[in-house]
DNA sequence: CTGAAAGCGCTTACAG
DNA sequence: CTGAAAGCGCTTACAG
């Protein structure tokens, strides 16, 4: 395998030319980077990342943490950031969380310490622990679904969006309206997005004067048969609802099937909202409310290569907008009941 | 940041006593290992992955290489082995292809070279160049869903088990099976496992004594909106099957949806198998060939493990077992037709 | 069982 | 615009 020496020794410079003409660091003559170009070129030279990151450069890489990898929404949003950092010559080190060990062994252990240029965090409600443990990285960072003050971000209003959800139904003139969220409150640190569509179902409720009622949610966990279960529950609650707004498409499209079993039809029976955009949605003809899922990983990567470039200090903040998507399943109150 | 320098000051001993101490290699006083695992302790040091690399040891990293990050798929296959990987302490370096042109970035610009310990291919068929450059990082390498003879492999028995699946349809009496595959053989290179899901449709009807009409076949892409298409084009046909084969669930998911459309019951008005064991086959009632998909990330991440702790020249082949679940969608014919 | 020293392949002031 | 040289933080023969 060829090395700096050789390329040098080939374009009859010096390595440190070498470097700075493969780097395209201005200082160095136009007809001198050529000819490293070609030499390096002619011997097949890549830079070697270790030897290149320890001399105090670049490690051209980049650390995703996900909470988990085979949820729809984090698939897109990894290849979202995955083709945007590949197309500016960065790899992406994928680190999954999963649970809380493994949680705490990524932030406590400095497993990133050194090894990345960023850090792209998704969708994580961050510790205070974990914000300065990333700090310490001294790398820029941008998160996906909150605005942590000290790094940039990108996500939806989740507040608004859920409100429009909702109202939606309220305007179809439904009055028992149903939630079905993720996870319990209790049971580990909740997403933002799941507290802030709670918060804006409760704030549409209001407005609308209705009540919200304890009866009228159930946990499906952000998964499909989750979403199945949590419907089934409401269907034999002491009320049971006309509507339902379901924080993600997967547990919608579980409730949709839970009701089909029941022999209730989706819209005739029941109105059901989804949230997120799945690309099955409009085949289960689930009205939802759509937002940009794989922009959300593009706009992160974009975050954190502008910081790279430019050396930005200043965190970048977008919000992208959300679109409510009419179908078959949500329709006016009054058929049954 | 501690170095190596700090710790060997602080429990008393030489940089090379560190080193070894730390990285579990005997010839190691129990009691200077024990005094040199407490100084880095107290000081927070961790191995710079780069000087370490540079310095001839490892990178604790492996490349986990895929073409679609998205589909649901790959993305069971990389929990599985991100799990594994990170269990035994690697660190994961994903590649997502896409198109042949990133493909091409990544097999021929020595991407790889010098930064990981191992390689994990999934479910693509190796051109020999690409095999040659493989075998050139010099490390060991494990391939999910095919077999190349230079590496270590795991997948399942594609052949066998669509045989099984076809054949269910024709004990149940139907003739005019329709077959639902990915992409056209003329559309890049195909993934082993649609070439030899074909194989095994072909087979089973040949062995039933049935024609195979290239009517009674359509492309679905893998996708789930191909897969629906292709139904929709199979029953505008002018041979319209009784039963489809699909090499996917999600495309058939699609077919079932475009089934429903056209005012169609599954199983009662057209049977269909699908092909992977996803996790919505349940809700959607279809009867499928359930594959170990997580655990062939899980298998193809502990070869490379056992090659790189044992230094293991002898690449391993591991066939996992497939079954057929039969649900709802697949019925006697005669119903209707 | 342990240490001194060379070397891995780059980058970066510092000079010129 | 270019080069000589130090140094990044480890690992690995080689000695003892």
């Amino acid at each position: 395998m060829a090395d700096i020496n050789d390329v040098a020794r080939r374009a009859g410079v010096s390595t440190a030319t070498v470097s700075r003409a493969l780097r395209g660091l201005d200082r160095v003559a136009e007809a001198t980077r050529l000819r490293v170009l070609e030499a390096a070129d002619e011997l097949g030279y890549t830079i070697s990342p270790a030897a290149s990151r320890l001399a105090g450069g670049k490690s051209r890489t980049i650390a995703v943490v996900v909470p988990f990898v085979t949820r729809w929404f984090f698939g897109q949003v990894i290849a979202g950031a995955e083709a945007t950092l590949r197309e500016a010559g960065y790899d992406m080190l994928l680190y999954n969380l999963g649970d809380a060990e493994g949680r705490n062994r990524l932030f406590s252990g400095n497993r990133l310490r050194d090894r990345v240029d960023a850090a792209l965090v998704l969708s994580l409600p961050l510790e205070g622990s974990e914000v300065a443990a990333l700090q310490a990285l001294n790398v820029p960072v941008s998160v996906v679904g909150s605005f942590p003050s000290a790094f940039s971000g990108v996500r939806i209003d989740d507040v608004e969006a859920s409100r429009t959800a909702v109202q939606h139904l309220i305007h179809l003139g439904h009055e028992k309206i149903g939630l079905i969220s993720g996870v319990p409150v209790d049971e580990g640190i909740p997403f933002t997005s799941q507290v802030d569509r709670r918060i804006g179902y409760s704030s549409a409720m209001a407005n609308g004067g209705l009540d919200v009622l304890p009866d009228l949610e159930a946990i499906g966990h952000f998964t499909l048969n989750g979403g199945a279960q949590a419907m089934t529950r409401l269907l034999s609650g002491r009320i049971v609802p006309s509507a339902v707004f379901v924080e993600s498409d997967e547990m919608a499209f579980g409730a949709l099937l839970a009701l089909r079993r029941a022999g209730m039809r989706a819209g005739e029976d029941m109105s059901v909202v989804g949230f997120d955009g799945h690309e099955m949605a409009e085949l289960m003809d689930l009205t939802t409310m759509v937002q940009p899922v794989r922009q959300q990983g593009v706009v992160a990567a974009q975050h954190l290569l502008a910081a790279l470039e430019n050396s930005t200090t200043e965190p970048q903040h977008t919000t992208l907008a959300t679109e409510l998507i009419l179908r078959g399943s949500t329709a006016p109150n009054g058929r049954r009941q």
